[in-house]
DNA sequence: GGGCATAACTGAAACGTTTCAATTCCTGGG
DNA sequence: CCCAGGAATTGAAACGTTTCAGTTATGCCC
């Protein structure tokens, strides 16, 4: 059962008709080597299909050219908005250094960092690229720790000084603000995260400088801070409409889309209409987004992007150049659709 | 820069007073070593946190405990109901053996089976999990060609000997027929997928059978064939819509929610009520089919237990192992929700 | 008490590379 | 004609394991 072929470095030189040492230099354009004997070893490694062995070459250099990626259990009435484009432009972004990415779960339970260590402890991998980051996660304290190359998708504590890229989540929901307000809402709810997240944090602040910078003021039940799941946003907005008439928000920002979609069904129980009643504003422009009734306004985060950079710094930590921008913030992008409309009294 | 430590088996056996190759036996277990040395070699290596180079172990043993999965490119547009669910199941499985999960960026351009080629070249995989395949597929060709242990998550060519896994898709829509049938529906249309999906054909095919089995007659305009998107879906829905009275159905099943939701779209665009006027059944049950107004009947795959079953059977392959069973189907179930409802007649 | 099987352990080869240090071969200067 | 110096090439070590083939000690039988 011959699995996969298997031809080595030996053969090349063998057919070639030099040293070992001769071929590798040729293939890896490390030592001056004559136009005719490399053109001999060209054609012998060809002919042979020869492909260096990637564990061969990784225990000698002491580097896998792998790059670690855990993956995180999404439950199933949720769905995780960047999982999916973000691990391909990691992949894609990767391979054209020819590095490889390595997926691993992250198990429920026990030490957050245990995967990590593992990986790095059995050489696997060269460096990490964390996504899902919170305010003092662990993997980052172990990665620091450890001095262990790894660049972050999101922020963590502000005290710590590590490589990451993430998306400028205040700049988005303050456009969503400007958005609303250009349409002639002043009263502007917010549904909100819990505290201890770190990325809700930031879009709440982003709502409050929106807020500030228009000249309007905010009433505290304007801001229902809440897990993150459909229920819970139907619920949150369930509460608001609960609000008296003079208090009651004619839009909404929300941090992410899949409580938006619970808003919006809110709406439509109370009898109400998203975006000629109350205007909704989403986060993440998940796929789905567009197909709603109405379709959703929403923040576009530039994952492709994102993936892209966040794998050109770590190849550059990884091979020890240095960094030019170690805190990379990236613009969203406001998609605006049928849910945000003008403020009710304007139309009628 | 000390990345990851490098104690190595040398300094564990130096420490216990022994040679590597004692260390090596008591680690793997692979050799009777006396209790009291067995100890003192445990310790040592727990006191320095030995863990083997990964690198160097597979070199030797010709493996690399590792098996490479395809990334496929979703446009933004849609969105793949499976991908994610299905990495984080096979990473797990694969985890629980000692092994982990390179995922690779199948490139849209190009023969599909060269990155397979490569990975397996360079010893960086043991075995493959292919995804996402299609009839003739290049990859599957290229596999058995190559005699490399891979299964599969779906069919191919039925000429083709190789393992498999897949959801049984007939089953899935006769199951939808079925429900509808109970129902009171007896006018009840598919919008199906091109005749090149071999996934849709199975479940066009589900759907004839369901017919059959009811006793009912299919009218061919019922039979609206066209590809996998939202608007192609509300496109067909009208379709289905302009046909007289007489011969309108009044339930339709759907090759995937996505089309569900573009169909369920043009019913509200035509003044009708999916689940009252007109039921859809869906396929895949994403995340977002219970949320939909009204939520969307449809049938949901267990991803969990095909990546579990296809990691299983790999590991069976890469071990030389004896595959009990190479062809594996299993159940996806009926979800009922509200947008099926009792045919219009008996209600109003 | 000598021979012999068995248990416990070790030395060294091998896996397929990269790369250091050494060697060979030229060429040109003195 | 000899030698220095550079270019091209090679032999061999090293990366960190696993495992084959010994080697040593121990106990047992006749």
């Amino acid at each position: 059962m011959p699995r996969g072929n298997s031809v080595t470095i030996r053969e090349v030189a063998r057919r070639a008709g030099v040293s070992i040492a001769t071929v590798s230099y040729v293939l890896n354009e490390s030592a001056p080597i004559s136009e005719e004997t490399r053109a001999r070893v060209l054609a012998a490694a060809a002919e042979l299909g020869y492909r260096p062995s990637a564990l061969a070459r990784g225990l000698r250099a002491r580097q896998s050219h792998t790059i670690g990626y855990s993956w995180h259990h999404v439950p199933r009435d949720r769905w995780h908005p960047i999982l999916d484009p973000f691990l391909y432009s990691i992949a894609q972004a990767a391979e054209a250094e020819g590095y490889h990415i390595l997926t691993f779960a992250q198990p429920a339970d026990g030490d957050p960092w245990r995967p990590y260590q593992e990986l790095m402890l059995t050489g696997r991998v060269d460096g990490f690229i964390l996504s899902e980051t919170n305010r003092d996660d662990p993997r980052i304290r172990y990665l620091l720790d450890h001095n262990f190359p790894f660049v972050a998708f999101g922020r963590a504590n502000e005290e710590w000084d590590f490589p990451y890229v993430d998306v400028d989540n205040a700049a988005g929901t303050r456009m969503a603000v400007e958005h609303l307000t250009a349409l002639g809402h002043w009263r502007i709810a917010v549904i909100a995260w819990p505290e201890d997240s770190l990325t809700g944090s930031y879009r709440l602040q982003g709502y409050l400088e929106g807020m500030a910078a228009a000249g309007l003021s905010v009433d505290p039940e304007w801001i229902v801070r809440t897990e993150h799941s459909e229920a819970a946003g139907r619920q949150a907005m369930q509460a608001l409409l609960a609000l008296p008439p003079d208090r009651r928000p004619t839009a909404v920002v929300t941090m992410s889309d899949l409580m938006a979609i619970g808003a919006m069904n809110a709406l439509y129980e109370a009898g109400l209409q998203p975006g000629r009643d109350v205007s909704i504003v989403g986060f993440d422009d998940v796929p789905m987004a567009q197909y709603l009734r109405p379709p959703l306004t929403t923040l576009r985060q530039p994952i492709a992007e994102v993936g892209a950079k966040v794998v050109e710094m770590l190849l550059r930590l990884i091979r020890g150049e240095p960094l030019p921008e170690r805190r990379v913030l990236l613009m969203p992008r406001l998609i605006v659709r049928e849910s945000s409309g003008p403020h009710p009294s304007s139309g009628g």
